[in-house]
RNA sequence: GCUGAUGUGGCUCAGAGGUAGAGCACUUCCUUGGUAAGGAAGGGGUCACGGGUUCAAUUCCCGUCAUCAGCUCCA
């Protein structure tokens, strides 16, 4: 029979042969690093017996899938370790994951961190020992009997909801067995380097609804070296954290007497302004009008919206002369009563009109994180009143004003279309029109994106733009909703060219998100060195001495006429030290300045993180930072 | 909200059943110093909060609150 490889060579043999000792035949060297493969683009296991024509490819720890193979065999490990030191514990299940793996178990006693330490050993000792991965198939009633034995209730759950007349797959090692589909390398032993990383809860089939189990949290690599580098790089990961970032550089802090309500210290306003003089003048540009509404409206005007029954949960209340009101979790309620205070023609169509609009929602204690979820962030909103026939090109103007924001911020990020949720208000051809719209125009742009069934807003569809922290968690920023129910519930209206009274269709969109959390990917993307135009401290004029404090002032004042944000540092301390502190504080440039500057009116320019000095006069530095 | 961990001066952290310690920061003094920490002295903490055990609790136990990781939920 003939195989066919990845780079088109073939080869043939003349009777059934394992991919294991195909790969062999192929290198000895790539044998070693063969964890899975793919046989007719189909990922097999390793040990898949070849039997006729086919194409394959062996996969590494270089490939995703064989990646996936090796940690997800780590995972075994760790289950077979637990059940060697814990024997009653069950099961539950344990995939590999973006870089590592993890098994959820039900412990008979509590089992804490201090645990990992010996649980680690014994998945040395179970490596050492070298065991075979043996892959067999049982029919589902015999796979039933046999984790029903096992006394494995979670694994029969399972197998329970698999597919009848279909053969289960099992993987045994030594004395651990476990329901699997693979794919797996081996033996125990190709899985050089491992570690347990964390302990955390996690609820059985992701609902909180049923038992919560404790899922703990490994990597496995190649080599010691690459696991050394990849702790390596999560430290650095830590240094870059927005919460750590926010407090060293005076941007924020969240203290316990207001929980998920930040404070922003002057530096970070400094730096939340910017971002908001860019998002105006872009803004503008686009034809937006800019309104302000406000945070306290009536319990009848959510009503009115479906706020009041569908996000009541998220919902701050409050009673003014025995009336009820809320403070407003979104702004388009207050936006649509601002639409329908006038009268509106078809000729003004498209309307789009903006709001930064400061919202609060109840968020659970446990999902606040810095500035990434919070529980009062202000949205950079707006609500697009459109016709029918305008509705796509709104939808693409949109997406283009994200694109270009995230670019000009050298963001990198994914887009999902959410779908209608359970709860939720309007007609089923209103959704599948909204969603089939926002589908159109994403495949018209030839954006990739991802489907995220039922996590639309409840009054419409959305297209949610995500993007990455230091860590590679993603978080929603951007998002465009298409909703034809407010307009609906508002009866707001348009005089058409007919003369008539037609009912517009609404967008709702963010670029930014909310500028918390975009701020916090910000911190966190530029690791605190915030380019020039953004920096809240632009230039640090640095003198040598209290000599040249009063030169300092005169190079400050003209700084400051150029509208750069310089400041000195008037400490009595030595220029070394004063570097120090600017640099930690990651300035973009520091004006050294002494006698011989004071002589010849120029400044020493150092630059944030390079050790020499040009020494300029302050018109040609404020030439070189003119379009930065 | 759930599971687990944590909570000590502004910050980072040590500490032990017998009435609190370091470094940084801050203040003052000396120093006037040229590219990432000059020296000295000083001020500052009801050890998150509320109960309990004990002759004695910041330390042990319970509860509350907050933070962190993850889960669930969402910008």
């Amino acid at each position: 029979m003939k195989v066919e490889l990845k780079d088109g060579s073939v080869r043939e043999y003349d009777k059934e042969q394992s991919v294991l000792e195909i790969a062999k035949d192929i290198s000895k060297n790539l044998a070693k690093k063969a964890y899975a493969c793919k046989v007719d683009h189909e990922v097999c296991d390793i040990r898949t017996i070849i039997s006729k024509d086919c194409k394959l490819e062996i996969l590494t720890f270089e490939d995703e899938e064989g990646r996936a193979a090796y940690r997800h065999t780590a995972s075994h490990i760790l289950a077979q370790a637990i059940k060697r030191l814990y024997p009653d514990t069950k099961l539950a299940i344990g995939p590999s994951i973006k870089d590592g793996f993890y098994y959820d178990f039900e412990f008979a006693k509590p089992f804490t961190q201090s645990d990992l330490g010996a649980v680690e050993k014994e998945m040395k000792r179970i490596i050492k020992e070298d065991e075979k991965l043996i892959r067999y198939t049982l029919p589902k009633q015999e796979a039933l009997k046999k984790m029903q034995e096992r006394n494995e209730p979670y694994k029969v759950e399972l197998i329970e909801n698999l597919p009848e007349g279909e053969e289960i797959s099992f993987y045994d090692q030594g004395e651990y067995v476990d329901l699997c589909a693979g794919p797996h390398v081996e033996s125990t032993g190709k899985i050089k380097a491992v570690k347990l990383m964390s302990l955390a809860g996690a609820y059985w089939h992701g609902d909180e609804k049923n038992k919560m189990l404790t899922r703990i949290y490994g990597t496995a690599f190649e080599t010691e070296e690459a696991l050394k580098d990849h702790l390596a790089m999560l430290k650095e990961a830590e240094a870059r954290d927005h919460r750590k970032l926010g407090k060293e550089l005076g941007l924020f802090i969240i203290l316990d007497e207001g929980p998920g309500f930040p404070f922003f210290l002057p530096n970070g306003v400094v730096l939340k302004n910017l971002l908001i003089d860019y998002w105006r003048k872009i803004h503008q540009r686009e034809n937006y009008l800019e309104i302000s509404t406000p945070m306290i409206l009536t319990r009848k005007l959510w009503e009115t919206s479906g706020h009041w029954d569908h996000y009541r949960q998220n919902m701050y209340t409050t009673s003014i002369e025995e009336e009820d009101f809320a403070i407003k979790p979104m702004n388009c309620p207050g936006g649509m009563l601002v639409y329908k205070s006038q009268m509106h023609s078809y000729k003004e169509l498209p309307l789009r009109i903006g709001e930064l609009g400061l919202v609060h929602r109840c968020e659970k204690s446990g999902t606040l994180h810095g500035l990434m979820r919070v529980r009062c962030f202000t949205q950079d909103d707006a609500h697009i009143f459109m016709m029918e026939s305008q509705m796509a090109d709104e939808i693409k103007g949109v997406v283009r004003l994200i694109d270009e924001v995230y670019k000009k911020f050298g963001f990198t990020y994914h887009v999902e279309l959410s779908t209608r949720p359970e709860d939720s208000i309007g007609s089923d051809e209103d959704w599948e029109a909204a969603t089939n719209a926002l589908e159109k125009a994403l495949k018209e742009m030839n954006l990739d994106y991802v489907v995220n069934e039922g996590d639309g807003a409840f009054y419409g569809p959305k297209i949610d733009f995500h993007l990455k922290d230091s860590l590679g968690r993603t978080w929603q920023c951007g998002t465009i909703q298409l909703d034809f129910q407010l307009p609906l519930r508002f009866e707001a209206e348009y005089i058409g060219a007919d003369g008539k009274a037609h009912r517009p269709i609404m967008i709702h969109r963010v670029v930014l998100g909310s500028m918390e959390r975009f701020i916090g990917i910000l911190i966190e993307h530029y690791a605190g060195k915030f380019p020039y135009w953004l920096a809240p401290v632009q230039v640090k004029i640095l003198p040598i001495s209290d000599k040249f404090v009063g030169y300092a002032k005169e190079v400050e004042a003209q700084l400051k006429s150029s509208g750069v944000r310089a400041e000195v540092d008037s400490r009595d301390e030595k220029i070394g030290y004063k570097i120090r502190g600017a640099q930690m504080q990651k300035v973009p440039y520091m004006f050294v300045v002494g006698a011989k500057e004071e002589e010849s009116h120029t400044v020493a320019v150092r630059e944030r993180d390079q050790s020499e000095s040009k020494e300029m006069a302050v018109e040609e530095f404020l030439k070189i930072v003119e379009n930065q």
